[in-house]
DNA sequence: TTTGGTGCAAATTCTTTGCATCTCT
DNA sequence: AGAGATGCAAAGAATTTGCACCAAA
């Protein structure tokens, strides 16, 4: 974030931007602005939405976040950044995270297909959870009865 | 779209319908609502974006078109939905398709590690087009005279 | 002290909806 | 005739911004 350096660098650490970061990194999930909001404002109730939003945007842009827009609806936020992937439930919504290496990109093709230089990588999945498969099978049995 | 069919079967091929598919068809780009929008009303002046949303919408149900979230910013449609995935200039926005291969799933890993049945795949790529390249290089080497 | 951050409210941007009207079949 | 589509305008959701005040360095 910070690499032409005026002569004062920048950056606050402030208890709002801590916090965040603190819900962000504490939750498996994969959350909204909204959702950060409503856990931040447990610790901190005057917190605003604009704050979250701008300090969202800016954990992105230092590699501490990453933004997820699957399906539809508003982003989704993940403070866990090493390498990985997502699945989306096309029956329930749930998202969950997969091992990076489900997927493997051939950078060599890329360049000589596209003429791209690769930077980054994101894989979207979709596909049905455990729950939503047992309740498929479920309601195949007794449509299958009638 | 239509399986459990009622009497009347549903889906009109209207003129507004018709013009938005071949309007994704032919264009090469990854086109906004708002894009498709202006370009439909050269042929169609009254239609309205609203139309234009709904038969996004539709087409996107009956897999006639691949919603596209890459990025920040509007939604994109792209009308070629044979396999292949997308990588995104992080220096000037363009969209590209690249082949399917480049980039491959293990899916018995998925499912192993999440418990998830795979059903799509979609991979973002993103990285520095030729121009984009280009004019880094030519950046790098002003700035190394410097 | 000064530069950056916050809260609040208002503004933007993208997308969806209600409704009267129109049009395929 | 009647289900389904359309255009228009208004509503809605998600996100961003302007500005006066506050707080970390």
């Amino acid at each position: 974030m910070n690499s032409g350096q005026g002569k004062h660098s920048g950056v606050r650490i402030t208890r709002q931007r801590r916090i965040i970061l603190e819900v962000l990194r504490g939750s498996h999930g994969h959350l909204t602005a909204d959702a950060v909001h409503e856990s931040v404002r447990r610790r901190i109730p005057r917190i605003s939405l604009a704050t979250v939003y701008r300090n969202l945007d800016l954990l992105e842009a230092c590699g501490e976040a990453r933004r997820l827009r699957l399906g539809d609806g508003p982003a989704r936020f993940d403070g866990h950044v090493e390498p990985h992937h997502h699945v989306r439930c096309v029956g329930c919504g749930r998202i969950a995270d997969t091992p990076a290496g489900v997927c493997r990109v051939r950078s060599g093709e890329l360049a000589e297909s596209t003429g791209y230089e690769l930077l980054d990588c994101r894989v979207e999945m979709s596909g049905l959870c455990p729950d939503c498969q047992a309740a498929r099978t479920r309601r195949d049995r007794s449509e299958s009865r009638e």
